[in-house]
DNA sequence: CGGCAGTTTGACATTTTTCAACTCCTGTGG
DNA sequence: CCACAGGAGTTGAAAAATGTCAAACTGCCG
């Protein structure tokens, strides 16, 4: 199967000759929306590289409660924290969208590793993102005091994840919103009635506009002064 | 100056040469209670790692609110995200008591890394546990819906830094408290005057003893399915 | 002894959650 | 083609919980 451009994205900083392994181990495979990929507490047995698409990765609560952690894009590589330390998964992953995901098992991803070392710096790369976004969900839910707060700095973070480069400017970002107002709470943490109110709050003060799956935060320097 | 025990066990797992150098860069130093040693938004240029001692490491937003991630112990290692994304310190660390802690130039350690491969390894282990813990405490505040289930579930990660050998027996644990109503606070999202009272509550409830700077859990399982 | 940091407790205000009802839209099956 | 069910969003009203403010207490250290 064709390996895509996003995972060759990564691959790029490989040395050729690990380039050549890294696109024969795995393969690739395409899911509909609201597949599910891994589940938390299950033995981490493979390692999932997003081609195309997107997926959400959640935490669930004995009562069922869940919180959204990350929406992954294009390039980015889940289950690896989990696989480095040979537990298991910490995180639910499910598609949001139709998504082609690249999977490799342990094993190969374990040989692999060992026969190129440069990959454990890719590998502690990743890492580092995926810890940055724990950590930016974790001030999220603790700092922000405001409900508004919560919601807002979520919004931003979401638009920054579609839109890298216009990050800071007071630019309208826009972006595919592929989120339930469900979904919106779990990752703010607030319910669902919570969200809409907000949302509509946000939109007769003019700081977002909605039309059908696209979202435009209008100011997001001012939004993010107001609230955050 | 002397190489502590702590920082050993981490190069215990490289190779007779790689432990050599490992021994030879960065300096130990020693820190009073209280003392600050990476400031949030700084330039990462060192790596720490915990000889002796307890560091905090905190977020903090405009407005002075706190968010308290994680305690490290001896053996532990932080700044390494921010060094290996070559940014800045996305957490302020501050000793709780008086600390021996190795300090390693940002220039060292990536020389470090490029002659022994085999540290992207360890590397990735350090981040990895970053990443569950941020993972953690994101949960703990989001999941955790009454302010009882985010404090007694703070404490029992606590205890479980201290203690990590009878983590899930439900025989009574106990552990040095260093931090203040309103550190547990910042830990749990909670505001100092209801650390205080359920921290009443739960003494008055028989899960918690505390006997100067000792507190036990006297039975963790039941707390846990109690709050949690 | 005084002062300070940390803790405790009460009263109150505020916010968000919860519960409930209703609308809109979409897909499915008769 | 229509009816219907289910998911998602909206809105109102009431309840519950925590944050905030205020005041007093404790223990420690100079």
């Amino acid at each position: 199967m064709k390996t895509s451009t996003a995972s060759s994205q990564h691959a790029c900083t490989f040395s050729s000759v690990a380039l050549r392994d890294f696109h024969s181990i795995g393969i690739s495979r395409h899911y509909e929306a609201h597949e599910t990929l891994l589940r938390e507490g299950f033995p981490a047995n493979h390692l999932l590289i997003v081609c195309s698409g997107r997926v959400k990765l959640t935490a669930a609560s004995a009562e069922g409660r869940l919180l959204l952690l990350r929406v992954a894009g294009p390039g980015d590589i889940f289950g690896l924290a989990a696989l480095h330390e040979h537990t298991v998964y910490r995180l639910t992953s499910e598609t949001l969208s139709p998504c082609t995901i690249k999977s490799i098992p342990r094993d190969e991803f374990v040989c692999f590793m060992e026969v190129h070392p440069e990959v454990a710096r890719v590998t502690a790369l990743a890492l580092g993102r995926e810890y940055t976004n724990a950590v930016l969900t974790a001030r999220r839910l603790a700092l922000q005091t405001t409900a508004a707060g919560k919601l807002a700095s979520a919004l931003l973070d979401l638009s920054r994840v579609d839109n890298l480069d216009s990050a800071h400017t007071n630019l309208p970002i826009s972006f595919l919103m592929q989120l339930t107002h469900e979904d919106l709470g779990s990752m703010a943490g607030l319910s669902r009635e919570t969200v809409s109110r907000l949302l509509a709050r946000f939109r007769r003060e003019g700081h977002v506009l909605q039309i059908h799956d696209r979202m435009t935060l209008t100011h997001p320097i001012q939004m993010e002064a107001r609230y955050c």
